[in-house]
DNA sequence: TTACTAAATAGTATCTACTCCTATTTATGA
DNA sequence: TCATAAATAGGAGTAGATACTATTTAGTAA
């Protein structure tokens, strides 16, 4: 793909970024369209601190708290998402046998629960070649019973 | 199962515990006994904070610095493992195609892939009736090539 | 048993990620 | 252009985790 493509992709991805903003009753600031523009325009996966780097070489002035808040209404929004229960204190499991977690996003509890078809997952081949891997669960994330009944 | 037998479990556990701590030249301590023992009797995934108050019932004086110790512990000689990703400051995917995640544990880096067979899984019935299942990854842990390569 | 030594611990200080608070600025709709 | 609620900058506060130091202790060997 060539630059001038992933250019145009870039304007696009913003265009409808805008769109999402306005439809959710969202004001289209420069901060915010920074922060997005930074995030689509890696993969590193980076952390608050990362993008707030990121951006400062276009807007001098903008505030990690900006940036955190910003991604934080990405997330909701959908316009982008945390990586998987990152951002959470280290939690501990002591059971050793194949299960696999559940994680209310709304109270942080995790639930274990076991399902066949989840165990025994083939290896991927290529993409992670020279990766070991040492661990290999299925992680779903959403409300639990509780959550799903009072929501905030 | 009866209380009797869990009881049963527990020493059993605890002994094979002393006995891996002593295959791999570790102490065996009351407070390293004790952390173990708290883990393995709970199925919520607390965080060190609450196994310290758990262990603080029997052992008055321990301190939250050695229940993060040998939490750590626990995990490198894995008699206990980390829920996937906790303990990672927040990091963020502007990606919304579907795509899964690999994480390196000893450099932290996300690397994102793609295998097919890992998309359109089934949602498991039964163990998570209640709950609304809002996303689903595969999520693989282990050493990138470059931590392969120069083990710490 | 006793004495020795490296490992482990308690307690504290420090660090980092993140959130909260307040005054100021700004995007948007009238 | 004006009014106003939303968003921001900057800094204070908080929580989770780590680093440091003096002290204690488990395991070993006399």
């Amino acid at each position: 793909m060539h630059t001038h493509e992933h250019q145009f992709d870039l304007e696009k991805k913003i265009a409808e970024f805008e769109t999402r903003c306005r439809q959710k009753g969202l004001r289209i600031t420069p901060q915010r369209v920074a922060v997005y523009k930074a995030l689509v325009g890696t993969d590193t996966h980076p952390t608050a601190e990362e993008v707030h780097k990121m951006v400062r070489q276009d807007i001098h002035s903008i505030s990690l708290d900006t940036v955190n808040r910003t991604l934080l209404t990405l997330a909701e929004i959908g316009a982008a998402f945390q990586v998987e229960g990152t951002g959470q204190p280290r939690r501990y499991d002591g059971g050793l046998e194949n299960h696999q977690h559940f994680r209310c996003i709304s109270c942080g509890q995790i639930v274990d629960f076991h399902y066949d078809p989840y165990e025994n997952l083939h290896n991927p081949g290529q993409v992670l070649e020279n990766c070991t891997i040492l661990r290999k669960t299925v992680y779903l994330e959403g409300l639990c019973g509780e959550c799903s009944d009072t929501p905030a």
